[in-house]
RNA sequence: GGGUGGAUAGCUCAGCGGUAGAGCGCCGCCCUUACAAGGCGGAUGUCCAGGGUUCAAUCCCCUGUCCACCCA
């Protein structure tokens, strides 16, 4: 990949896709990735642990947003001087894997049962052989940065070691427990879900069924009846008490009485509970089922009353549901209410907008139920977590997520960890038979602890996923070996994912970390939105509008968009905003612009409604970029970038070395505050309004001067600025710049490899820009430049407000002796050249009054400039056109007249901002005069 | 029920106490020898509504409306 290309001619378009497999496999082969890990090494760490992605997931735009801002760091601080580690990985993402494999094996026709426990987790790592990989292709299409050499999957060894030692240490602390509780059970999964796992479906429609329960007294003697309301009418048939408030007089006679279940043999007591009962709802009554309902299970608690479990754990009645055994619970709701119509006790329903917990897997309405669980007592965990954020140790980004954390850390619930799957870390628990002691230990133990018995049974559970998520940042560099790189590279700098997963995965890294580390696992915490499609609407299979950040890359024809969605099971309506939306569907736009199209959405914003025509405009700058360099390959001969902004005394050269340090400012402070957008912004504003709408253009006259000094000046700006373009670019489109930079940089000195001089020079280690060293400020350039570029505006207005085509050359006359003339007189050649004109002193006499002098001639209306171009207008549109420019400079004007008139503003309001006002009342009045004087003299 | 975020040009969004910005779209002209994935010029806004603070509010405070999300 030497300098072979300088023979060859630059295509006019930019081509993404060769560039990019190219590339990537060049810094991968020649090891730029990959953290020194040596503690001699001085420079300093800077390291991201990836947010695993599921190992049998495929890249979706979340996961590409999520890249690109990683990579971008990472290649950011590498070209900083650091020594930069992002660690790339899987998750095994448990749940989530056993139901795609379960869902393959029906394919098939079978079931895990059929299968066997141990065939079929077996089953599921030959799947991840084959899927796993697919993922860290997709990220590498992307173009991460990643050590591959350090990518870890969470069911490692290592890594699986780490989960068995974490949760030992817990127990032996007493921060693991094995409890009974009420837990959210997903009836198809058929496992326990943690409360983060369940999520609440709103606005469902639902009923409010009223039945009655007989009443008898102690003695068997019948008081009536009562009526209550519920949602669940099955759950009746595990009902242990009716409770009414203690207050309420209707009920006052019925105190100590029963309810008469009609389906089972069983008498329920009348209790009385002011924090179950609201008095105000329904009839007052409330029947309470205490192993199906979080309430009725506290109120249970409160009033020590039996616990019911009616439900098999697919669902199904179990005995206690007496005549409905064995039906379905949604099939046994309907025959409870078409039973107790029966029995005449039905009293009628109603309609009830209802929310209902639904598990975040299967969707399954979730059941709760009574269950003996392992729980991690989290209160203990959560203080240091919430200190370390209120200290300042981690600061989250944005600043308004550290409420969200606060709010939940503070009112934490115990965190259920035992799934009822196959496929994860299994608890290291061991039953004993004999004496019913629960060994816990690092290694399997052969015989009881306690007894001694070797009548031991493995606890069959396995853990939920995040438990070996959360100790990610420190499991994946060794722990709990004491490791080099654990040394090296803990506390981790910058982690960031998105908001949905912060108590999921990012506080409970926290816990962890701070809990076996005794130090934060990263001082930064970078929250980003979620991406969705140009409507904002979550992307989603069902809805069809899903994109792949591939297909984006790549392109796709809309027929195979439409394929890919059916295949995935959109509903027709999302093939047809497909359609709609994507006629023609996505051109290669290519991974750069992609990536700075992911970029430049703020990080404030909680979404990111991806806009195919956003990416569109990138491929477009990615091109823009290319035919800069296409440009002034050519040009530059011999000069050579050197890494350091070349002396310069032509006015453009001064003036693109000033604004490029200007760029390189806001670029260091954006990627410094984590405002990849405003780095990104102020780059691509740059390169495309200033060193290509303004600068090659300059430099065109400036290349073909006689002059050999500015020609040789010329040449080694234009190449230090294209040169330093690119590398300021690189951490955001890091294919395109290290084409291009191989084409431009010839210097030694410009991206060798800090630690290994065998290496080829690549971009991707050369140094990241700055203001001081690539560019040079100087205010003086950019005021003489805005003078020109205001000229070559109205120039061009006059041309194209007098339909004067580009070809047919004009005569400027312009008075000397005003503020701009200078550089005017300087620079007329490169005025001539942007605008196609000819520059002449005009007397002041004659630009006094240049109707009488000059025939249907077009006015300068600048500030500090008087300039006519004769003999190119049409009087009366001219004086339409002069009387819509006063219009619209009048409006303006008078607000700063009244402005300035108001004492209170000028007495109070800082002299500066009333100095402003002054001056550009000033200039505004100026111009106005201008153009009356224009008007007037163009005669009526 | 509690909480968080949002409402700015036709669309997607920046911004911010001192006379409103970008990209795309729109209108007109131009194949000017890096780029038509381009160049040049141009039009476009009760900055959600109503109050308050201030010399000055799109921005700060309060109330309301609508949208999105989170927790119970």
């Amino acid at each position: 990949m030497s300098d072979t290309h300088d023979d060859e001619i630059l295509p006019k378009q930019y081509a993404p896709s060769a560039v990019e497999k190219r590339w990537y496999e060049f810094w991968e082969d020649n090891g730029f990735f990959v953290a020194s890990g040596d503690e001699s090494d001085p420079r300093p760490t800077y390291t991201i642990a990836i947010p695993p992605p599921n190992v049998t997931g495929t890249l979706h735009m979340g996961h590409a947003c999520r890249t690109t801002f990683e990579d971008v760091l990472t290649r950011y601080h590498r070209m900083r001087g650091y020594d930069a580690l992002w660690i790339p990985g899987t998750d095994h993402a448990g749940i989530a894997t056993q139901v795609v494999v379960e869902r393959l094996l029906a394919r098939e026709g079978k079931t895990r049962h059929e299968l066997g426990r141990e065939k079929f987790v077996e089953r599921v790592w030959e799947w991840k052989k084959t899927s796993g990989d697919r993922i860290y292709e997709q990220q590498r299409k992307m173009g991460s940065s990643c050590d591959w050499t350090r990518a870890k999957f969470t069911m490692d060894p290592d890594l699986s070691h780490a989960v068995r030692e974490a949760f030992v240490r817990l127990y032996e602390e007493g921060l693991i427990y094995r409890g009974t509780r009420l837990v959210n059970w997903d009836v198809v999964t058929q496992t326990v879900l943690s409360d983060l796992e369940v999520e609440t479906k709103e606005g469902v429609d639902g009923e409010l069924f009223e039945f009655a329960y007989p009443v008898v007294d102690a003695n068997g003697a019948s008081k009536g009846e009562v009526v209550v309301a519920t949602t669940r009418p099955e759950t009746m048939l595990g009902d242990t008490a009716l409770a009414v408030h203690p207050d309420d007089e209707r009920y006052t006679h019925l105190h100590g009485c029963f309810g008469k279940h009609p389906f089972v043999d069983r008498l329920v007591p009348i209790i009385t509970d002011a924090v179950l009962v609201d008095p105000k709802f329904g009839t007052g009554v409330v029947k309470v089922t205490p192993a199906h309902d979080p309430n009725d299970f506290a109120t249970g608690k409160r009033h020590g009353l039996p616990e019911i479990n009616i439900f098999h754990l697919d669902g199904r009645l179990n005995a206690e549901g007496g005549p409905f055994e064995g039906l379905d619970r949604f099939v046994a709701r309907k025959q409870v209410k078409a039973k107790l119509d029966e029995l005449g006790l039905a009293r009628g329903s109603k309609k009830h907008v209802m929310t209902l917990p639904v598990s975040q897997r299967s969707g399954a309405v979730v059941e709760p139920m009574i269950s003996t669980q392992w729980f991690v007592k989290m209160e203990p965990l959560a203080i240091p977590a919430i200190d370390a954020v209120e200290s300042g140790k981690i600061q989250i980004l944005p600043e308004d997520w550290s409420k969200t954390y606060f709010h939940w850390l503070r009112n934490i619930q115990d965190w259920c960890i035992s799934r009822q799957l196959w496929w994860g870390h299994p608890i290291p628990a061991f039953y004993c038979g004999s004496c019913e002691h629960v060994n816990v230990t690092r290694e399997d133990p052969t015989a009881c602890s306690q007894c001694g018995s070797t009548d031991l049974k493995a606890d069959p559970d396995v853990l939920d996923t995040w438990f070996s998520s959360a100790l990610w940042p420190f499991s994946t560099l060794g722990w709990p070996n004491d490791t080099p790189d654990l040394r090296r590279y803990y506390p981790t700098q910058d982690m960031e994912t998105g908001y949905d997963i912060l108590f999921f995965w990012v506080a409970r890294m926290i816990m962890m970390g701070m809990h076996f580390m005794g130090e934060v696992p990263f001082n930064r915490v970078l929250l980003a939105g979620l991406v969705t499609d140009e409507r904002g609407e979550k992307m989603s299979k069902v809805k069809g509008n899903v994109i792949d950040p591939l297909d984006v890359i790549h392109g796709a024809k809309l027929d195979d968009l439409i394929a890919k969605a059916e295949f995935n099971g959109s509903k027709p309506q999302g093939l047809d905003y497909i359609k709609k939306t994507y006629p023609s569907g996505f051109a290669e736009y290519g991974t750069d612009a992609l990536r700075m199209t992911l970029l430049s959405y703020s990080p404030q914003s909680r979404r990111i409604a991806l806009s195919l025509k956003r990416v569109e405009g990138y491929r477009n700058f990615a091109n823009k970029l290319w035919n800069a360099a296409r440009y002034a390959l050519p040009k530059v001969g011999a000069a050579v970038a050197t890494g350091e902004a070349p002396p310069a005394k032509a006015l453009a050269n001064r003036w693109i070395l000033s604004r490029l340090a200007h760029a390189l400012d806001v670029a260091n402070e954006g990627l410094a505050a984590y405002r990849l957008d405003e780095a990104s912004g102020a780059l691509y504003h740059f390169v495309w309004d200033e060193l290509c709408d303004w600068y090659l253009e300059l430099s065109k006259p400036l290349l073909e001067s006689d002059d050999a000094a500015a020609v040789d000046e010329t040449r080694a700006v234009l190449v230090h600025v294209i040169e330093t373009t690119l590398r300021a670019l690189h951490p955001m489109m890091p294919f395109v710049t290290e084409e291009i930079w191989h084409r431009v940089s010839k210097s030694d000195g410009l991206g060798a490899h800090p630690r290994d001089a065998s290496k080829p020079r690549s971009l991707i280690v050369a140094r990241f820009p700055t203001a001081e060293v690539d560019g040079r400020r100087d205010e003086a350039a950019e005021r003489e430049l805005a003078i020109l570029q205001a000229f070559v505006g109205s120039a061009r207005s006059i041309r194209a407000e007098h339909d004067l085509p580009w070809a047919r050359p004009i005569a400027i006359h312009y008075l000397a002796e005003t503020a701009a003339a200078d550089v005017l007189a300087r620079e007329a050649r490169l005025i001539g050249s942007l605008t196609n004109a000819s520059l002449h002193v005009a007397a002041a006499s004659k630009l006094d009054d240049p109707h009488a002098h000059f025939a249907n001639a077009a006015i300068f209306a600048n500030p500090g400039v008087k300039a006519v171009v004769p003999d190119v207008i049409d009087p009366q549109k001219e004086r339409e056109r002069l009387e819509r420019e006063l219009k619209k400079l009048g409006k303006d004007l008078d607000v700063l007249v009244k402005k300035l008139g108001n004492a209170s503003f000028v007495d109070r309001a800082p002299a500066d901002v009333v100095e402003k006002a002054r001056q550009d009342r000033g200039d505004l009045e100026a111009q106005k005069a201008q153009l009356e004087g224009a008007l007037a003299r163009l005669g009526a």
